[in-house]
DNA sequence: ATTTTTGTACGAATCGCCTCGTAGATTGGA
DNA sequence: TCCAATCTACGAGGCGATTCGTACAAAAAT
């Protein structure tokens, strides 16, 4: 059954949308995503999201209103497992410094990382 | 000109095999693969890969040897940044985070990482 | 009541990825 | 020499992703 492929660019685009604005009508996702695609495009989109089951569709009214199926979190998790299976040999630590590496972070966002490696020896 | 695209899926498992190996014949990426692709197929992968600018190919002998274009730590970073805004709004940090999350690091990547961050508090 | 707007459904075209078969050249061995 | 093995080039098919137009129903506005 579930054969879990990653969303693809356009449907990850359209998911980011759902997470930040919540459940939305087509019109609302096509509005917020700039005339980049036509409304159809969109529409389009989503009912392949739908039988797909990343999103969900409340149609009682009319006007369909679409949801995100699964947070944010977990699908950036599956993302990120992902990568790190196709590039990093299954490593995340590797993955991590590399990302450490690629981008400069925040001291606030470090001060986060470093709470959390600390926790991990507490645990341990 | 530079287009930058993330290289697919099939290009960078045969990526992976040039970063381990070494520049590399057809035959040789081919073995290393296993059964799972045919010999022609791993040949036109490669040969798209080397118009697209993956890869680099010697001539000079009847069999070519093709080799990496970038390292495997450039592309890596690559693949982490285009992760990072496809999906984390940028943000390197909280892509690291749900990193640490989806996968347990062993202790001695958690050191290392640790290292790396002490090294950032010296360097600031 | 008629027209305009707004919505869904769906088909079709395009495109990139990936597959592999076939053709033809070259090499190496019997 | 002749045959088998090996190599590159290339075309074509299949498939999924993405695009958008058209058709048609429902609602809103005139």
């Amino acid at each position: 059954m579930t054969a879990r492929r990653r969303p693809t660019d356009a449907e990850l685009a359209i998911l980011r949308v759902l997470w930040v604005q919540g459940p939305s009508t087509v019109r609302e996702v096509a509005e917020e995503m700039g005339r980049e695609s036509a409304y159809t495009t969109v529409l389009k989109l989503l009912q392949i999201m739908t039988d797909k089951g990343l999103v969900r569709r409340d149609e009682s009214a009319r006007t369909h209103v679409y949801r995100a199926a699964r947070s944010e979190r977990v699908t950036q998790r599956q993302l990120v497992r992902d990568l790190a299976d196709r590039a990093f040999g299954g490593s995340a630590a590797r993955l991590v410094m590399q990302a450490l590496a690629a981008r400069k972070a925040s001291p606030e966002e470090l001060a986060e990382i470093r709470k959390w490696l600390a926790e991990q020896d507490t645990r341990a």
